[in-house]
DNA sequence: GTCAACTAATCAGCTAGCTGATCAATAGGA
DNA sequence: TCCTATTGATCAGCTAGCTGATTAGTTGAC
């Protein structure tokens, strides 16, 4: 495996990482997608397009995300009242809370690494590189 | 971005990498699971158990890709003559063919880093970490 | 030899990505 | 004003992961 390309390696692992996130994740009630969309509401409501840029996802994506959280009541969609093609989405109290608590798990969960700056380096530069038509 | 949690810049940079592989490969009729598992067969049949593991994946997601291969005529998998439970999965001349092409565009499609190498020591450090009970 | 336990593969059903198409509401130009 | 283009969200349908259950074939103990 040491002779895998480096993207192979790349799908490889955050399969696996997110494969324990489903795992503790799981028992809140949340996964991984709705944690971010609830991490992205923190600082204020968004129209399900501005979610789905932040999170660098498609809308239709985004929107399924968005229905089982609803679902779940860890948030609210309205219409928007002055375009009421938008949809405002807002965390309830609830939504807030599972994200606290969901927070503590990321430090637990993913492995120590000695190099981990040039990890978040090199993953930062992918993501911009790769991203720059889309987003 | 710069302060998301690690784990989410991984499954995000992976997610983006793997959408510019969807793209190249399609024209060929591949995936990118796909090519793991006509990768994989490079040095001689396996049995869809054996291809799985290989590839860090189910046995049921593996009998997926298999299938696709198979429909695509990259593949073929007969019952194996000493136990007939196992397939005997053998990458046809039109199979090695499609994936000497795809080799090609690993190079190209991945993006050049300074720290090549820091990177990949820290994916296969979390892929052991993390695949340690599982594989 | 028979029956239980295990193993290889598949089926059913879920979430998360994606594309392409559709629908309703808004914005803008003739 | 009206008609077109754009935009926000959703629907339909695809692949790739996963879990849990099922089926068929082997193995092994009695």
């Amino acid at each position: 495996m040491v002779c895998w390309p480096t993207g192979r390696l790349l799908s490889t692992a955050a399969r696996l990482v997110e494969h324990a996130w489903v795992e503790a994740l799981d028992p809140l009630g949340l996964t991984h997608a709705g944690m971010v969309a609830l991490h992205l509401l923190g600082s204020g409501p968004l129209s399900q397009t501005e979610l789905a840029h932040a999170a660098r996802v498609q809308t239709q994506t985004m929107s399924r995300t968005l229905e089982r959280l609803e679902r779940e009541g860890y948030v609210v969609r309205t219409r928007d009242k002055h375009d009421a093609r938008r949809h405002s989405v807002v965390r309830t109290d609830a939504g807030a809370a599972v994200w606290q608590k969901s927070r503590t798990l990321e430090a637990d969960l993913f492995p120590e690494l000695e190099n981990a700056d040039a990890l978040r380096d090199a993953l930062l530069t992918i993501i911009s590189a790769s991203s720059a038509r889309r987003w």
